[in-house]
DNA sequence: TATATTGCCCATAGAATTACTAGGTAAATA
DNA sequence: TATTTACCTAGTAATTCTATGGGCAATATA
């Protein structure tokens, strides 16, 4: 499986934030019930998406996340690749293959990646 | 990652087969040292092969495993469906989601799947 | 028949990853 | 000051992946 439960979690909470006002901050808690993920494993998450830029955070009564630009420049690509390290499909291609064999199939697997990684990158949270 | 070592192995192992005489039987330990994979990891591998008849098995001396069909009648997609259980780049497609965000993202993900699926089966072991 | 060679079956173990939890600290607001 | 919120570090439980061990079954050859 390529895409695991932090990555989608991610996705739903970004289109979960990109359906409401834009400037209203939406602390955690509110989040974690809406979309029924713990609130503990969800704060890594979110952690990792505002410590990136995706989303603006506040402290204090009040606070919470936002997006910090338009739904039409967040790609599901860049948040995939955020939460989830890569997106490739095999080690191969992420980490190196020194063997002969493997290597006839090196060419397959780049386009694999090529295809997925084009796939995501041409879709935006304006879905 | 949605393709393990043991999917790639018995890719490598059927490319392997398909470029040696159509009926000559190759046993375990040869093609585990020339692809340099554990022989007893390999076994699993090559008795999964053989019972959902991708390769003849024959037991003794001057046994061993031998495609049993042409080269080009072997999808990559059949191989990787049997060994991997499932091409499924998420569990939401292969197990189901019951929850309501989640499903907005649905579509996208059988998109994926439908993509990911076609490739693999536009792609024999003549290669 | 005896022996060597080969594939087949079943269980288990180590490693890595994933998913999630616990408890405290820092910042902002009222 | 007290409350609300985000942030940080660590650890744990569960699952999956990768591989190993040991014995049994089938076949060929001497």
């Amino acid at each position: 499986m390529i895409v695991s439960t932090k990555g989608r979690y991610a996705l739903r909470v970004m289109v979960g934030l990109a359906m409401r006002e834009q400037d209203e901050f939406v602390p955690l808690k509110e989040i974690a019930e809406e979309e029924e993920i713990s609130q503990k494993y969800l704060e890594s998450i979110m952690t990792t998406l505002s410590k990136a830029g995706f989303v603006d955070a506040v402290h204090g009564k009040g606070g919470g996340y936002r997006l910090n630009r338009p739904a039409e420049s967040y790609t599901v690509g860049s948040i995939l690749k955020l939460t989830e390290g890569s997106l490739s499909p095999v080690t191969c291609t992420s980490q190196g293959c020194s063997r002969p064999t493997c290597c006839k199939a090196m060419p397959m697997w780049e386009r694999l990646e090529t295809m997925i990684d084009d796939f995501f990158e041409g879709i935006t949270l304006a879905d």
